[in-house]
DNA sequence: ACACCTTACGAGATTCGTAATAATA
DNA sequence: TATTATTACGAATCTCGTAAGGTGT
């Protein structure tokens, strides 16, 4: 049994059983990959991929099991690595953090401009996506930290640190009917065509709940991924805005009315999702506080320790900041 | 990085940071090894082992964390190997069970006998030691079950199966005094000279604890790992002997007298000792039923989930057999 | 002086890539 | 027919064991 062939039986796995799209990937020869989980099947004596003819078609119920603990032991040779890395030099690495829209666009620049300037050497990778898909990342282990408001309940493997709490506003032209309302409800919004995020986004299932529990029916006619576009379009006069407080910045959105939206909405979580049994390097501890501050090393590493979904009695008692 | 590099360091800690003995243990040349180890530090760019000229004399604060993490890796490889096995043949694997003098003698043999004629093909192994020996070898991966009383405590990365609880009688014999007694106390126990388990084995504990709680101060005259030697200096009049009850054979033991005393001690529980996150073959767990029979499959599978140290929430209910 | 680790070197095995082959959708 | 996995084979690499060389106790 080799490291190698443990990766190519992950990889092939992770690339829907096709060899050849792997070999590229990983900038080898398909048939270097299809010899050496040969080999793997030869040498446990187990079918790992169900063959038919030439084509692999699933993964056989020994394969996956063993793919997950190979999974495993790939995990832990990178911790391996970073362990030694830490170790002979604490200030180069790399950081790759996974995040939606509204955290890279408002909420992380700060802590980015931060941790660049105490951190140059260290390679600092973002990647942008869907809530699904930034904690999916992290759960493979192609990003070390997963930033954002939803979805990572969905993966068991991924321990959960919130962050802030934060609700909306109500963004409107100036011109508009509403930018002179002082007692906004939930049902004159209602009565307004709507712009606000697609649902699995920012926190968009805790707008729906609160129209639900009054039975009301919003008209929301265009939803976007991010609050940039949304603003485009209540600009030209599309609708309501409803958008997180934090995107609404009184300088360059001055012609836009911002209505505080707190009293309708139950407010949401900001989280951040580290994968169980990350090695955490010493920067990765300082980003994540730097991110919140209630996030000290002490608590960030009971949290690691804890079993599955025990952040309730973690951090229960911690008064979020609010934004 | 590869699996040979991490058995080569861990079997090295293991062999006291001595690389010949090493070799000679896994049947390959110092070189080879020395290379190997070489190649891996030179790959993460850090010591794991501390050279003062050309002896190995410590491990470092970065290898500590290393070794540990290739104990994961080569666990979990190994798991692969057993789950692959499980799919190729059920009925064909190993098993090492590590346990003490009194549970090989006197709890196991009908367990193992049945176990045999159920799995001819399932390869068998006993290895004696002392409690701390044997759940070490456990808790290391070079056994698979650790059957014993004490000490399976002190390793938290065991999970420990409460399995019988059973106490002591006392033996003399047929012309001792005490063999006519009916009212057996501690205080009479006290005025003999007594022949007893060693510390650390088979119950020992709470047999000193019985006497301190009283302030008496038993005159132990010999101590022994096993009943065996105990029955046999108990004939020879060397005093009275203390064992468990299970080691009494009404028909081979006919020359000696047994008294009950499980009104005298508190009663002991013999565990099994399986290590986190073990892969667990079908026999293995056909095996614990066979050997406690509330240990049914779902019932091991919790205790194999649960955190550390919840079996009390586990079987704190369950009626544990008496023998 | 002994025990031990490291370096040097050569034989054997392994991995990997190219080219050719076979099978499926 | 186009895509994809397997087989064949040769080159480069790597692993491993023997023998020699230093180093510390």
């Amino acid at each position: 049994m080799k490291l190698q062939q443990l990766r190519y039986i992950w990889e092939v796995t992770r690339h829907n059983l096709n060899v050849s799209a792997t070999a590229q990937n990983l900038y080898t020869s398909q048939p270097g990959i299809s010899k050496q989980i040969r080999l793997l099947e030869d040498e446990l004596g187990v079918e790992i991929f169900a063959r038919s003819g030439k084509h692999l078609t699933r993964v056989t119920p020994a394969g996956q099991a063993i793919i997950e603990l190979a999974g495993q032991v790939l995990r832990t040779t990178e911790n391996i690595k970073q362990v030694a890395q830490e170790h002979s030099d604490e200030r180069r690495g790399s950081l790759s953090v996974a995040t939606t829209h509204t955290q890279a666009r408002y909420a992380l620049p700060p802590v980015i401009r931060a941790f660049r300037e105490k951190y140059p050497d260290v390679a600092l990778h973002m990647q942008q996506g869907t809530p699904k898909q930034i904690a999916q990342m992290v759960s493979e282990g192609s990003a070390d930290f997963a930033i954002c408001t939803e979805s990572l309940e969905l993966f068991s493997d991924l321990i959960l640190l919130p962050c802030y709490r934060w609700n909306r506003c109500i963004l409107v032209p100036q011109d508009h009917p509403l930018a002179q309302s002082d007692e906004l409800t939930l049902e004159t919004l209602a009565e307004y065509p709507l712009v606000t995020y697609v649902f699995g986004f920012t926190g968009r299932s805790q707008l729906d709940d609160a129209f639900r529990s009054r039975d009301l029916v919003p008209n929301v006619v265009l939803t976007a991924a991010d609050a940039d576009v949304i603003k485009t379009y209540v600009r030209l006069g599309m609708g309501v805005g409803i958008v997180a407080h934090m995107a609404y910045d009184p300088e360059l959105d001055n012609d836009l009315v911002a209505l505080d939206a707190s009293h309708l909405f139950a407010s949401s979580t900001t989280k951040i999702g580290i994968r169980r049994g990350t090695f955490m390097r010493g920067y990765m501890y300082d980003f994540l506080q730097n991110f919140a501050d209630h996030l000290d090393r002490d608590t960030v590493d009971a949290a690691l320790e804890a079993g599955p979904r025990n952040e309730q009695a973690l951090f229960g008692r911690i008064e979020l900041p609010e934004r």
